[in-house]
DNA sequence: CGGAGCCTTGAGATTTATCAAGGGTAGTGG
DNA sequence: CCACTACCCTTGATAAATCTCAAGGCTCCG
């Protein structure tokens, strides 16, 4: 099995016996999600915190009348809602994507962990400070880049993130998102976004099939998509270099 | 003078003298910030925490090449940055789109009162949260909604918000953005924004002149917007009722 | 009076969506 | 082992939404 690594490890400088701590809260409620199915559903009042240990999932939202967007995709190690405890009900859902192993954690008990030790405050806080930016990024995606760049940009989102877990081999990564889900994520249509992928084929920027992932040649792919990974703040984890 | 109520009022049961600790701290530093020039320039480093106390600005972003995005906009009462002295520069930029009276206040001092006051840290909490919560719905109004959708969500979003910190004058309340900064925040042209606003108008759903917007019909809007409050939280907030 | 900034309009191009159909593939049950 | 189904990917033709370019008008202010 591939090491198990939450994300918070990646954001502060924690020692062993915080990743220690970290690990036997994350191991003490195990949950396995189908894919296809919902981590969290909408409207549902969230009980625990959701950390993504094994597989794809993402943060969706509907419109009144059922248009879906995909907000935010999960890939493990993420933390699903570390501030949720507050809402009554959430605004949005988290659906797995492939099947998913999710760690339950009491709010409070991590809470009263970063209460105690601000090296994983500090942890928790940079993790929300990621996706909030990538939440901007994908903002000004949708409002600016055009159904090619956006497709780009996830590719390449997706890749570094990827990369950051240590679940990249080379150029190669796992993509299990079917087409439609990527249309739900770029806020485009699934034939679209067909043609898309396969302009980028044809440009010999990627290749894909099956449910795998090749960059063929990234510097050109982050061109293309007006990529810069600063918005992940990959250089400000401690992780960076793998 | 209007009276100066930080969103953070809106979100807690704070006392009297929390108020008035809030207050002086918010009254200690004060910035005047001429219209069009920026509160917090992309990829500085910010020293304060910037609090609105009067006049309209936005969040934005810009792409390498240039094209520009308003993520947010930010009100009067409206906190900018509650959790960035984490960042050693910004990704984003926060523009005046009127004159702006910005408070500044040392991180240090405001993590400090969180800390001894539980109700002022539940308050910045619900900030935050609201101002995800707010981020994911545009994300979701760009990927999902037409242009008529999108500018139809806009102009409640603006007149929910206004009034929560009673800046409405029933239905008719202050609109300083031009058509190019609607552009910028929905992801159109303004040319089309220019004739989408038009379309509104036509079906007397609004009246836009001057700085004045006119909301004839709100449900009706919030139909043709399918727009739902729910995302800002107003409902958990103290003022709801103003 | 002259600019500058903003709004408005038209014509035509481009991007993206829609509708419809066919093909591949993997898993399932007989 | 084969047939079948379900799900996904692919393609084509056409329609709709949005953008681009270009020009003109209005209003406010110096």
């Amino acid at each position: 099995m591939l090491e198990r690594k939450t994300r918070l490890q990646t954001y502060a400088e924690l020692t062993a016996s915080d990743r220690t701590t970290i690990q036997s809260l994350i191991e003490q409620r195990h949950r396995f999600v189908a894919a296809r199915r919902d981590v969290v559903s909408e409207g549902q009042a969230p009980r625990y915190i959701n950390v993504v240990i094994d597989g794809w999932g993402c943060r969706y939202k509907h419109l009144p009348d059922g248009r879906r967007q995909v907000l935010a995709l999960m890939l493990p190690g993420d933390l699903c809602d570390a501030n949720v405890q507050v809402l009554r009900r959430t605004d949005h859902g988290i659906g797995a994507i492939t099947p998913m192993t999710i760690a339950e954690i009491m709010p409070d008990a991590l809470s009263e962990l970063a209460f105690d030790n601000p090296r994983i405050a500090r942890a928790l806080w940079w993790n929300d400070h990621v996706s909030s930016s990538t939440q901007r990024e994908w903002i000004a995606s949708l409002g600016q880049r055009s159904a090619r760049e956006r497709i780009a940009t996830l590719f390449c989102e997706i890749h570094h993130r990827l990369k950051l877990i240590g679940r990249c081999d080379g150029p190669v990564c796992e993509f299990p998102l079917t087409q439609a889900d990527v249309a739900d994520a770029t806020g485009l249509t699934p034939v679209h976004v067909n043609r898309m992928v396969q302009d980028l084929r044809r440009d010999r920027l990627i290749e894909l099939s099956g449910r795998t992932l090749t960059i063929l040649d990234l510097p050109q792919l982050q061109e293309v998509g007006l990529f810069t990974p600063s918005y992940l703040h990959l250089d400000q984890t401690i992780l960076a270099e793998c």
